[in-house]
DNA sequence: AAAAAATGTTAGTTTTATCTAACAAAAGGC
DNA sequence: GCCTTTTGTTAGATAAAACTAACATTTTTT
């Protein structure tokens, strides 16, 4: 299933208000989108023709078991990737978040399993490393001083 | 000046035709980008209105001081987006390609200056690190194994 | 130089995703 | 229970970027 940038954003906006707030209205997903409610209705009728939510007039609106998969696929590319940005590039995590939303839709299969890999790889290394090899590129990115 | 990312895509392909060929027509631009040549005129017909090529009936196309201008930068992000995703990430040259191509577009000016700050300073690094960290994590990313 | 092929242009259509504006239904206040 | 406000829906408009199909111009072949 191929989904559009816009119906990716949909969804994820649509779990990640069903996490917050329990009930996910259309007026919600409006302000959390920053869309008119007539655009959010005409996605919705997307999603709903691909089985992706359900959705009764004037009622709240649900992700179906598929469209729960589908969301919790790009929110998580979308999490993996604001980590990259903010925590290992030091982004400033407004637009960490910013760049990880317009990443997570375009970015092949292959390249996000890197950046997961090499999430991993920093998270456990962390740990145990004893070169300073992070620490000095933390420093270098902090200021653009190079440390030797 | 904000471009689209088709119109910085038509930019970038005008200046590597350029360099490839020195001559860039309408066939040429239509061929590099896989659309047809009335999407290319459409498309010219933009970025002259925006002062960025110059461009006469049946003659190729040349870019402004402007656009060369312009084009430079989406090449030079291009060029540095793919050499992270394929010398550091170890993504497939095809695919960073493609990935590349798409980020290009997309990427705030911070996050992009801190990649390219991540690139010099692993290129610099590389040459007199003592520690091994690079050729660890490039065998983690090969094969997925631990190394500790 | 005439015919054929390649190249360039124009007009009009399609798709996607937004918008505005008008209207419909539901919820809350009194 | 009515009135107002909030919320939801529909219809129609707009913008970007592609497309097809028809036509115009230039270049190449013979």
């Amino acid at each position: 299933m191929n989904l559009s940038a816009s119906l990716e954003d949909y969804l994820e906006a649509i779990l990640e208000l069903k996490m917050e707030k329990n009930k996910v209205r259309v007026t919600d997903l409006s302000n959390a989108l920053g869309v008119k409610k007539s655009s959010v209705n005409t996605a919705i009728g997307k999603l709903k023709k691909l089985n992706l939510v359900y959705h009764e007039r004037y009622e709240d609106i649900k992700l179906t078991w598929l469209g729960l998969e589908a969301a919790k696929k790009v929110k998580t590319k979308h999490d993996i990737l604001f980590r990259f940005l903010s925590e290992f590039l030091g982004v400033d995590i407004g637009i960490a978040d910013e760049d990880a939303c317009k990443i997570e839709h375009i970015i092949s299969d292959e390249t996000f399993g890197r950046v997961e890999n090499f999430m991993n790889f920093i998270e456990k290394k962390a740990l145990y490393d004893k070169s300073k090899w992070l620490k000095d590129f933390k420093a270098f990115i902090k200021d653009g001083q190079e440390v030797v």
